[in-house]
RNA sequence: GACCCCGUAGCUCAGCUGGAUAGAGCAGCUGCCUUCUAAGCAGCAGGUCGCGUGUUCGAAUCACGCCGGGGUCGCCA
């Protein structure tokens, strides 16, 4: 199946191939005019151009053999060459009934592909916080989206876990408790089985280490010289490396849990470690890196560059490896365990360029097998004053924190419209929570995905309007005249050829496969969000317009049962998509 | 300095593979709850699409140049 515009362009772009034009021509969208037509075609504009005609006359040409055809109510031309189409209320009841019976609700199926999306870069002794939203959210969204569309997605958290950060850490625990064994070069272990410090402590150990090394070289030279260490295997540091991760892991599973994201692979850095040197040895041999300044760098400048691009650094001068190098190794950990024919990373555009120095250094090296790698940037949060968010105590706000706030508002929201009394208080929870979570991600996901943001939590925390409990409302309304239906006895039906109040919900339902597929081509669930949209309010309309449950003629209420289960089916999968859940009330 | 991203209604944002009269939400103003959840619906008002030049029958959309904001530019991630 497809969408309604999508099965008018095929029909339209065989006429347009058979007058000798190009297909591609044929294209059919909504229309931008509905007081003129349901949907348009531009193309014979294009066409003219291209065949050096004139655009009325091959409109002409293409109309007159449209009104050969059945579906068409109204086909009309306007201006220089538009055509504007209507279809007959039979079409679009037709089309209805074939959404109905379609698992896909008219989204095509593909041939599959494997894609890798990195989306998470939590890194270990460090809280989550609202920086990370984005690429979870975001990523989560797409990786859903892959799989509906029908591709083999890995979703894979690799996390921030073997850098400067973890010799910065380490030394600082050496300079606090020096006594611990895992600081000993002597020692012969076995080491301890509980983690010295807890994850609290990390989360406090790590930005006072950080900020002392900002300040003195001497102490950031201790933390570098303990990164070394920790790579090269030093087994006391190694020991205390995985006390971090074990404890950091457990919020993180906890908070991206939370959050609805899901990751099919928890690695790390840390994990492509062993690949680290045989991939190093095999690029210095290819000849294709080269030492300078004591470290190891690969050239990725190309002669028509804009911008100069500098060399990606596979080993630092101590030694080290940086998290150019992890990466790369980690391309070469997925070419063999996945084989991949796309991989998508999901993480901030500032590090646009570190990705092109990534991809272009794994070309060059043949490294990247089949796949395709592509950086999907997203914009910075900002606060109300422009630069990156931060609270009113001007601190970082903790994941944990956020979706706390939210949950409350919704519960506060809940107490206001005095709904849900009689619910019991799990349920209230669990509706708060799933509120509260829409409005975080349909706040996010509704913007455009490079665009930085801000981040209002005035406007945040408000549930009336585009927001993700509008929808979640939409949706649940629907469910509970469904309820109400079933309890009389009455079921969805056929649907009938739609009334004039009917018929943009069913134009509306026939453009869903658009929408996933724009998304889809685009790598920009905005567009599902906006699709979503759209959808609930249209129906909103429908609701207030028809009275449904109280329709005396059985068949007419059948069918407005079926547009409402339709419309339902639809809103949930975009949700589902964007990664939202729908309570069965609120 | 070079390069990248952004600039659309008072505010927050869609729209950008060129197409007809540029859309939404919030805020403001008018109406609509004795029938399915008013977290809603109907309507009014609000715009030199940053500025300029160009390409085109046609530009918010493409190209070039400015202006403004953000970002990046070899051993952090």
């Amino acid at each position: 199946m497809s969408s309604l515009s999508g099965a008018l362009t095929e029909v339209v772009a065989r006429v347009f191939a058979d007058l000798g034009l190009d297909p591609e021509f044929g294209r059919v969208t909504p229309s931008n005019r509905p007081d003129l037509g349901q949907f348009q075609c531009n193309g014979a504009l294009a066409a003219a151009k291209a065949a050096k005609q004139n655009p009325r006359a091959i409109a002409e040409q293409v109309a007159a053999k449209l009104q050969a055809l059945p579906q068409f109510r109204d086909i009309s031309l306007a201006g220089p060459g538009f055509i504007n189409l209507s279809l007959t209320d039979a079409a679009l009841s037709g089309h209805a009934n074939k959404l109905a019976s379609d698992e896909r609700l008219g989204v095509p199926g593909k041939e599959p592909l494997v894609v890798v999306l990195d989306y998470g870069g939590a890194n270990i002794a460090k809280a989550m916080h609202v920086g990370h939203l984005r690429a979870a959210i975001i990523g989560e969204a797409l990786r859903r989206l892959f799989l509906f569309v029908g591709d083999d997605t890995i979703g894979d958290v690799h996390m921030g876990d073997w850098g400067l950060q973890m010799g910065m850490i380490i030394s600082e625990l050496e300079i606090r408790r020096p006594d611990l064994p895992y600081f000993k070069a002597s020692f012969e272990g076995p080491y301890p089985n509980a983690s010295p410090v807890t994850v609290e402590e990390l989360e406090e150990i790590y930005p006072t280490a950080a900020a002392a090394c900002k300040a003195d070289l001497a102490r950031m030279e201790k933390a570098r010289l303990a990164t070394a260490e920790l790579q090269q295997g030093r087994p006391g540091y190694r020991a205390l490396w995985q006390h971090f991760f074990d404890v950091s892991m457990e919020t993180m599973k906890r908070d991206y849990g939370a959050l609805g994201v899901h990751f099919d692979l928890w690695k790390g850095e840390a994990h492509v470690d062993p690949l680290i040197g045989p991939m190093v040895e095999k690029l210095k041999q290819m000849g294709i890196a080269h030492q300078d300044k004591g470290a190891w760098i690969i050239p990725v400048a190309k002669p028509d560059d804009k911008a100069e691009i500098p060399p990606l650094i596979l080993v630092k001068s101590d030694g080290a490896a940086m998290y150019s190098t992890t990466d790369l190794a980690t391309i070469v950990d997925r070419v063999q365990e996945q084989n991949p024919d796309e991989i998508l990373y999901v993480v901030d555009q500032r590090q646009h360029l570190h990705f092109e120095q990534v991809f272009r250094a794994a070309i060059l090296a043949g490294l990247n097998g089949k796949a395709k790698m592509e950086h999907l940037g997203f914009g910075t949060m900002n606060g109300k004053d422009g630069k990156p968010f931060k609270t009113r105590e001007g601190g970082v706000m903790k994941l944990q924190d956020l979706i706390a706030m939210m949950t409350n508002a919704a519960m506060e929201r809940l107490n206001e419209q005095g709904i849900g009394t009689d619910y019991d208080e799990a349920e209230r929870r669990e509706i708060a929570r799933k509120v509260g979570l829409a409005a975080l991600k349909f706040a996010d996901l509704s913007n455009h995905r490079i665009a930085n943001y801000v981040f209002d939590l005035d406007r945040f925390v408000r549930f009336e309007g585009k927001t993700g409990p509008y929808l979640l409302y939409a949706a649940v309304r629907i469910k509970s005249i469904l309820r109400k239906a079933e309890a009389q006895e009455d079921r969805p039906g056929s649907i009938l050829p739609p009334e004039p109040g009917e018929r943009d919900l069913i134009l509306a339902l026939g453009g869903l496969p658009d929408a996933v597929m724009d998304a889809y081509r685009e790598r920009a669930p905005n567009k599902i969000a906006d699709y979503a949209y759209g959808l609930a309010q249209t129906f909103s309309t429908y609701y207030n317009q028809f009275h449904i449950l109280s329709e005396p003629d059985k068949a007419l209420l059948r069918s407005r049962l079926a547009l409402c289960a339709l419309t339902l089916r639809a809103l949930e999968l975009s949700l589902s998509l964007l990664g939202i859940e729908v309570p069965e009330r609120m």
